[in-house]
DNA sequence: AGCCTGTTTGACAGCGCTGTCATTATCCGT
DNA sequence: ACGGATAATGACAGCGCTGTCAAACAGGCT
């Protein structure tokens, strides 16, 4: 059999809810004890139950991460970063996919939550502004984190400027000497679309451009949906020589589409994403995009939430991005010297 | 307070014990009794405490998914699958990334399995032939279901006909006219790439071409490393017009390095990788891929695991793959018609 | 020394379930 | 109708830990 915490505090001499204290951290328990105890764990490679601590204590010492993200590169990285803080304080994550388009989505989240009982949730965009479900865990009373969520100034998480990158951007397309640049939004359901939409138009007013309605298209975040989006601007009577997409998917469909009607990028046609996912390496020419530090805001978010289980405050936390300028933007066809 | 087994055991007017043996699937139980159980069970929303079940059965209804893949889209697919397989059993999965080349890798497994004692394991290549972990298991006596293992005769888990589906690729590209036809292989610890290059020589025996050691340059499944490779093939005297990558991620290294070079594909240099992963359809343009149901090895490697938690005996199950014939490749140069 | 206060430690119950084993109900053959 | 077998059910302990509360101890004051 393993060794249980009484095998420890057998060996120290003291009862086992002594070693429990150190284990636990609580107070009232002297310095010297503290390290005799620790020593003893140390040497014997005691590890606690999970179970039985989580049936004593009532909290589960699991988090849940919750997600609905068509991206598998962006939810990697999240997945990753939740993970890291996890493990700093010896909390264990489990990932839910969870279609919330699905009819039965509150009871499955019901279900998760009776089931595995987990301390707290992260949620990544689109669940994170799914208003129905926070409503139900405001009455559950379960603490959770949101990433990238459409409200910043309520509860704990993680966000990024997006609007100002966005516009950031987009004066960069402008400062290339593009005119007519284009929008591929992303998913009405996700806050992101929302701040990346407010940001392109901030870049074409910073820039003096008007706003051209028919430039701007809508899109799921997807790789088809940008095909789609690409193939309604290249069809224009004037069409855009730049497209700046709602996400680095997308701009890797805007690419195809263009590819496929034999345009060159960036001679013919900039495009640019969002994100940063290594898709945005891995095409040709490599896109120009936002470096969006998913990794760390998984890990932001799942800190802030185990404060938040142990009763701080929190808040949102906003990190840093930074455009990533490679090769799939370049001068406006009128603009360049050669040709 | 939730509802325990005990109030679903008063609401029928039986023991604890009855309604555990109904809900465990233990025998000796009327099926009368067992329905009026399941109603009640189903009426007050009873969900049994996992904590609890673990403590009491010292089982502790979870299975890890350890990983050490660069592949998101591989990884996420495999993740999925091996949910679904849980989700069916009631048992709760956890995922740890795992790099097996760390010097403490033996030390992490030790811990993980001592913190969450989970009832078994699910891993992916390379982790999948790792001697050392496997001993360890071994000894431990902890369960475990491997994904596309180099010995496909001991224990359970699921595969594909690597060898079989790289050799029909192979003679595709053959058949095509190709009679330079390059491999880049997979990372060395991975099974596959043993498999697919012998797939590969199969293939090229089977068209009557030679051997050309040239025409075979390591790979590490990587983009990068598929970049790297056609770099050194397309710097070759005598070219190839065929390039078979690893997997898909090194096939697009190779799309991108071709590209980069002004080579068009499939028209100067077809291009096929393995996999079916969603890169596959992003990259201009789509990629010539083996289908690998990645999801259903998930699964499927679960199932194995699960069945054989409960002693059953269980085995390596083989996968039916297909080829994917998109459009990077084509007729090989001189063959082609025009031009 | 004696008292009070605050700190450190321990005894013990109990979290919600399952394993074991005793007990009771049911079935079968004669 | 009656043993004897087997099936169905229940009583109860205990999994390994933590919460509660009481006991012991230490320190500072008169």
């Amino acid at each position: 059999m393993r060794v249980r915490i009484e095998d420890v505090a057998r060996c120290v001499g003291v009862s086992s809810k002594t070693v429990s204290r150190v284990l636990n951290n609580e107070p009232n328990v002297r310095p010297a004890m503290r390290e005799r105890i620790m020593e003893a764990v140390k040497t014997l490679g005691y590890q606690p139950n999970a179970s039985a601590r989580s049936l004593a204590s009532s909290r589960s010492f699991l988090i849940a991460l919750l997600y609905d993200n068509p991206s598998p590169y962006y939810m990697m990285e999240v997945q990753n970063g939740v993970l890291e803080a996890c493990d700093a304080r010896r909390y264990s994550m489990m990932v839910r996919p969870l279609p919330s388009e699905a009819p039965d989505f509150l009871d499955r989240v019901d279900a998760l939550l009776s089931q595995f009982q987990p301390d707290g949730l992260v949620m990544t965009p689109p669940i994170t502004d799914h208003a129905g479900l926070l409503e139900r865990l405001h009455m559950r009373g379960v603490p959770y984190a949101r990433i990238s969520p459409k409200n910043r100034e309520q509860g704990v998480g993680a966000t990024l400027d997006e609007r100002a990158a966005a516009c950031e951007m987009v004066c960069h397309l402008a400062s290339l000497g593009h005119r007519r640049i284009a929008h591929v939004t992303g998913h009405p359901a996700h806050g992101a679309s929302g701040w990346r939409l407010l940001g392109y138009r901030d870049g074409l007013d910073r820039a003096g451009l008007p706003h051209d309605p028919e430039l701007v298209v809508e899109g799921l975040f997807s790789f088809e949906s940008g095909v789609a989006a690409a193939r309604r601007l290249l069809a224009l009577p004037q069409r855009p020589t730049a497209v700046f997409a709602g996400n680095d998917d997308t701009a890797a469909g805007v690419l195809w589409a263009a590819a496929a009607q034999g345009l060159s990028v960036p001679d013919d046609l900039s495009v640019c994403g969002f994100d940063d996912t290594p898709l945005s390496r891995q095409v040709w020419p490599s896109l120009t995009t936002v470096c969006q530090p998913s990794q760390d805001m998984g890990r932001i978010a799942a800190q802030q939430l185990l404060r938040a289980i142990d009763g701080a405050e929190g808040r949102v936390v906003s990190v840093p991005y930074a455009l990533r300028l490679r090769q799939s933007t370049g001068p406006a066809p009128a603009d360049r010297p050669d040709r």
